[in-house]
RNA sequence: GUGGGAGUAGCUCAGCUGGUAGAGCGUCGGUCUGUGGCACCGAAUGUCGCGGGUUCAAUCCCCGUCUCCCACCCCA
C-alpha cells in the first residue's frame, strides 16, 4: 500500500515537472509563431446530415434500384402507370384527408408559411406609416390591394361578406385617390385636403380590419392524398375507369428517428381510383403487392386483413359505440393510453401492444360480426377472391388503420428483422376520399410500402443481389498501347459493357490486382506485344485462363458471354 | 414529445474506477518492370462527437448539447 502511494507521489512530481516544461515549450512556440506565419486556421466544422435523414451511397443504392426496378416491372404487369406528384402540397390537403386530429397532421408535418400573410401585415403597417403622404399612400394602397386580392383568391382571407365589402371599399378609395391626385398640383394640395385626409384615414382603418390567414405548404407525409388531388385536378375520372397508379419517392414526418423510421423516408405505393368497388379489385391490389414482395424473396411475410365497415349508422359507428360501452366496463384494468382512447378513438385500443391488456382485449366484440349487410358481403367476397388467387392471409379483427379515410378492407403486411416497426406495408379502401377532397364520388383502394423497412428486412435476410463489378478492366502498358486502349474502351462501352480504363500507366501486377479488386470479369491485356500484332489478350480472372483475339473476334466473344 | 443505452482511425471494436491512444479489416506504397487473389514489410488517417467544469493532468469523473441505437407514442 505505502509503496504504491510512494510510486504515485513520485509519478505525480514527475508529471508536474513535465507539465511545466511543456508549458514553457508552448510559450516559446507561441512566441516563435508570432514572428513567423500566424496561421489562421478556420474552425473545421464538419457538416452532417440533418436528423432523421441519411445518404444512400452506391453500396445502398444498388439494392434500392433493384427493389424499385422489380416494383416497376410487377406493377406494370398489373396495368399500373407511374405518377410523380410534387413533394410540396397544401397543408389542408392532408388535414382533410388524413384527419386533423391525427399525430401526422397535428405535429409531424414540416410546414412552410407562404409568406403572403406576413407580406400583407407588412403592407398594412406601411400604409399606416404613410398617412401623411398621399402620393406614397396611394402607391402602398395599390400594392396592398394586389396582395389582398391574391389572398382572397387563395382563400387566405375568410370568405365573409364583410371582408368582401372591405376590399371593395379599399378599391373604391384607391380609384378616387388615384383620380383626384392625378396632377402634380393636386398632389401637393392633397395632404391638406380634408376630403382626401378623410379617405386616407378610412382606407387605413378598413385595411386593418382584414385578417389574412397564413397559408401553409408542407412536405408530404404520404402520397395517397396527393394522388387523389391529381386525379381530380387532371379530371382523370374522364379516363377509362378505374385508373391504376403507382408512385415511389420520399415522404417526410417529423418524428423521433428509430430503426426503420426516418424523417425523410421512402414509400412505394399504388392506388386504384374510380370504377366500382368490386371485391376483385381489393384482392388484385393485395395480390399485386404480395407478388412484388415474393419476387424480392422478402422473408417472414405475413398478410393480415380485416374490414372496418363504413361510416353509416348501421355499420362502424354502431360497433364503435358498442366497443366503447364494453371498454367502459373494463376501464379500470386498462392503461392510461387506452383509457383516453375509449372516448377519443376506441378502435385504436385494439392496437394496444401492452401485455397487461391483451387478455381483456381478446374478449371484446369483433367488428366483423357487426358490419352492415353490404360490408359483410363485401368482406366475404374479398376473402374468396384472395383464395381464388392463392393469396394466403390471416384475418386479424384487431387490425384498424390510423388514418381517417380508410373503410371496409384494410390490410397490413409484416416482415422479419424490423424490431418493433415491423409493418412493411399498409393499405385499405377509401371510397369517400376523392369526394372529400372536392372530386366526384369515387371508389378508391391502395397501399403504401415502407421502402426503408423493406430494404432493412432484405438486408437482414441477406437477400441482397450481388453487386456487379466491371466487365472489363483494361490493363494497358506502354505509350503505344494507350491509344488502342482508349479506342477499345469506347467500342466496348458502346456495346454496353462496364469498362475500367486506368488513367495512368500501371505496373502489370498492379493492374491485375486492381482488376480483381474491382470484381472485374475480364482483364484485357494490351501491351507492346499485342499492339505490334494488332491483337488483344483477354484474361478470365475467375480461372486465370487467357486467350488472344483479333478485334472483331474479341467483340463477338464478349457479346456471346453477355 | 417521454424514458433507457451508446458515441475512440474509412469500418468493427479494445483501452485496468485519471498519466497524453491501440488491434483487426480496409486504403495506399514496396518486395513484384508481362500475370491478380496469398504472404511479408512499410505508410497515412484521430482536436477519443461537440462545449463547459473538476484536476498538475480527462478518452476515463461531473454538467450541458448534438447524433445514433432501443423502447413508448404513432405509423409505412
Amino acid at each position: 500500500m505505502s509503496e504504491q502511494d510512494q510510486e504515485k507521489a513520485a509519478k505525480r512530481a514527475q508529471w508536474e515537472e513535465i507539465n511545466r516544461a511543456k508549458a514553457l515549450a508552448r510559450q516559446k512556440q507561441a512566441e516563435a509563431t508570432d514572428q513567423g506565419q500566424a496561421t489562421a486556421v478556420l474552425p473545421k466544422k464538419q457538416f452532417q446530415v440533418v436528423r432523421g435523414t441519411r445518404d444512400l451511397t452506391p453500396s445502398d443504392t444498388h439494392l434500392w434500384n433493384h427493389v424499385e426496378t422489380v416494383a416497376r416491372e410487377v406493377f406494370g404487369t398489373f396495368g399500373f402507370g407511374e405518377i410523380r406528384s410534387p413533394i410540396l402540397e397544401r397543408f389542408e390537403l392532408f388535414a382533410r384527408s388524413i384527419g386533423s386530429e391525427t399525430d401526422i397532421v397535428s405535429k409531424e408535418m414540416y410546414t412552410f408559411d407562404l409568406l403572403a400573410s406576413r407580406e400583407v401585415m407588412h403592407l398594412q403597417g406601411q400604409l399606416y406609416g404613410s398617412l401623411r403622404n398621399p402620393g406614397r399612400f396611394t402607391g402602398n394602397l395599390f400594392e396592398l390591394l394586389k396582395c389582398l386580392k391574391d389572398a382572397w383568391d387563395s382563400q387566405q382571407i375568410e370568405q365573409t361578406e364583410s371582408n368582401d365589402r372591405a376590399i371593395k371599399k379599399l378599391e373604391q378609395i384607391y380609384k378616387e385617390l388615384y383620380s383626384s391626385i392625378e396632377t402634380d398640383e393636386a398632389f401637393l394640395q392633397a395632404a391638406n385636403d380634408p376630403q382626401i385626409r378623410k379617405m386616407v384615414l378610412e382606407a387605413s382603418d378598413v385595411s386593418r380590419q382584414i385578417v389574412v390567414w397564413p397559408q401553409f405548404v408542407v412536405l408530404r407525409p404520404e402520397a395517397t392524398a396527393s394522388v387523389c388531388r391529381s386525379y381530380i385536378e387532371h379530371s382523370m375520372f374522364q379516363l377509362p375507369q378505374p385508373v391504376k397508379l403507382y408512385y415511389m419517392g420520399p415522404m417526410f414526418r417529423r418524428e423521433r428517428p428509430q430503426k426503420g423510421r426516418y424523417r425523410q423516408f421512402y414509400q412505394i405505393g399504388a392506388e386504384v381510383l374510380g370504377g366500382n368497388d368490386a371485391p376483385a379489385i381489393d384482392a388484385e391490389v393485395i395480390e399485386m403487392v404480395m407478388t412484388f414482395l415474393d419476387r424480392l424473396e422478402l422473408p417472414g411475410l405475413q398478410l393480415d386483413i380485416n374490414s372496418i365497415g363504413h361510416n353509416a349508422p348501421d355499420c362502424r359507428p354502431k360497433y364503435v359505440e358498442l366497443l366503447r360501452e364494453e371498454l367502459r366496463k373494463v376501464k379500470d384494468q386498462l392503461g392510461t393510453d387506452s383509457r383516453r382512447r375509449i372516448e377519443t378513438n376506441p378502435l385504436r385500443v385494439l392496437d394496444s401492444k401492452l401485455e397487461s391488456e391483451q387478455a381483456i382485449i381478446a374478449k371484446l366484440p369483433h367488428i366483423a360480426d357487426h358490419l352492415c349487410d353490404a360490408c359483410a358481403t363485401h368482406y366475404a367476397d374479398v376473402k374468396s377472391q384472395l383464395q381464388l388467387r392463392g393469396v394466403i392471409y390471416r384475418e386479424n379483427w384487431r387490425l384498424v388503420r390510423g388514418l381517417d379515410y380508410y373503410m371496409r378492407t384494410t390490410f397490413e403486411i409484416t416482415a422479419q428483422g424490423l424490431g418493433s416497426q415491423n409493418a412493411v406495408c399498409g393499405g385499405g379502401r377509401y371510397d369517400g376520399l376523392v369526394e372529400l377532397l372536392g372530386g366526384p364520388p369515387t371508389k378508391g383502394i391502395g397501399f403504401a410500402i415502407g421502402e426503408d423497412r423493406l430494404i432493412l428486412s432484405l438486408q437482414d435476410a441477406g437477400k441482397v443481389p450481388a453487386r456487379q463489378g466491371r466487365d472489363v478492366y483494361i490493363a494497358w502498358m506502354g505509350e503505344h498501347a494507350y491509344p488502342a486502349a482508349v479506342r477499345i474502351a469506347k467500342l466496348l462501352r458502346n456495346e454496353g459493357f462496364s469498362v475500367e480504363l486506368p488513367p495512368t500507366e500501371q505496373k502489370f501486377g498492379k493492374a491485375l490486382e486492381r482488376a480483381s479488386k474491382l470484381d472485374s470479369r475480364y482483364a484485357l491485356i494490351l501491351g507492346d506485344n499485342e499492339v505490334s500484332e494488332g491483337s488483344y489478350t483477354l484474361k478470365t480472372l475467375a480461372d486465370g485462363t487467357q486467350e488472344k483475339y483479333a478485334e472483331p473476334d474479341l467483340l463477338e466473344f464478349l457479346k456471346g458471354q453477355q
